[in-house]
DNA sequence: GTAATGTAGATTGTCAACAATCTACGATCA
DNA sequence: TGATCGTAGATTGTTGACAATCTACATTAC
């Protein structure tokens, strides 16, 4: 049933293009794992899904495949992307590079309020006992991060890397093994930005997501290499 | 008249699909001018020219758009997208991060015979006297550059945002008015490159990108502030 | 038993037509 | 004169149908 959870949709479809709208839901579908990695993605299933013509699936899934998130064969359709080793370890390598930056312009430019408000949610990491909780708060956290960075576009991509890492960590193994995201290190940074200091907090925040890939490559290590 | 400039022709449709090679016959309408920024795109004429149905058009104008080339109003169709100083601003943030990356690892990774092909590209930039060969050239040196830099998923992501750049430029002013970019920035980035010394060329890259930005500035201020 | 061949069903690629919406322009009225 | 309304044409949004291709399975030949 394609169930319609807003209250206001039509005011979205007023806006928003049914092909752009589609998309975003395929990709919750892809994020949730609903559609799973390497799966192929059947056009006229999401058709009478979503209750339109396979027109609109078609352009929806034109842009998911620019965003890299699904991969097309000729005459064999759409497949769900999966994610290498290989491939996750060069989109660490810019994620590196944009944390770095993202620390900086956070700690040159953040409001006295959205300093409280990282420090808010670092504190509700810290009271928090459960495995789902924390890892919202983590998310939380870092989409905190950009968004205060004051610059759009940088978000825009950095959500599409962490999108195709979130593709990555799908394929079974969850963030190496446990929950090993350390909030100390949180704390560091945010120390740092409140204090200012750009350099140091862009530095913390390039380590952080190194540690992050570290995880992975150790999680990576314990499963069959694909 | 849609002129097929290939002679196997036959092998690229076998294997791409035909939205697909529509979406790179646009994106070169858009970065050569041909269709300026801001213009709207009528779907019904790009069919005609390609000899298809608006079926296609429509979907590889949907990459388009997740690839920010084009934007989408409902009901009112597709635009070329105009790019303002400030949006520059934060493309040029990003690419910044990304030539110091870029440097760096090409510092660490490029073979001896790379390392050739570039310094042959920065000396026949210096024997250059045309304007156009010079900016064919330094194009040319900067694709170099990040295909060295061993990561696909960087190379996309840079590429993406050059675009991005290139549009803005297309707004009518070239480069700071003149061809004012230097040789001699080139030259130290190389031999920079040629010692291994991957945080200098990675801090030299940067420059030059910021340097780019300096000269957009520039150029930006002598004209009509849109 | 195995490999090659052939066929039926399913799926994708493309198209042409129709409905919905917008835009430009002229008519009407105060 | 100026503003409002209304209509005609153009353009987009969406659909259902048809052709091309692929996949899986059964049949045949060796």
């Amino acid at each position: 049933m394609a169930s319609v959870s807003s209250p206001s949709v039509l005011l979205l479809v007023r806006s928003n293009s049914l092909p752009s709208l589609i998309q975003v839901e395929i990709e919750q579908l892809i994020l949730r794992g609903e559609l799973a990695a390497g799966q192929h993605v059947n056009e006229s299933e999401l058709a009478v899904r979503f209750g339109t013509s396979r027109g609109p699936i078609r352009e929806a899934l034109r842009a998911l495949e620019e965003a890299r998130l699904v991969r097309s064969e000729k005459n064999r359709g759409v497949f769900v992307r999966e994610i290498s080793v290989d491939e996750a370890d060069e989109i660490y390598d810019i994620r590196e590079a944009l944390d770095e930056l993202i620390g900086q312009r956070v700690a040159e430019r953040a409001t006295p309020e959205e300093l409280r408000e990282l420090e808010r949610v670092v504190e509700d990491m810290d009271g928090s006992r459960e495995l789902n909780e924390y890892h919202a708060l983590n998310l939380k956290f870092h989409d905190l991060l950009v968004d205060f960075a004051g610059n759009a576009r940088l978000t825009e991509s950095y959500r599409l890397l962490t999108k195709g890492l979130l593709l990555f960590r799908l394929r079974g193994l969850q963030d190496g093994g446990g929950f090993a995201v350390s909030n100390t290190e949180h704390k560091a940074v945010v120390a740092a930005i409140v204090a200012r200091d750009g350099a140091r907090a862009g530095q913390l925040l390039r380590q952080h997501a190194a540690d992050s890939r570290a995880r992975m490559h150790k999680a990576a290590a314990l499963d069959p290499p694909t």
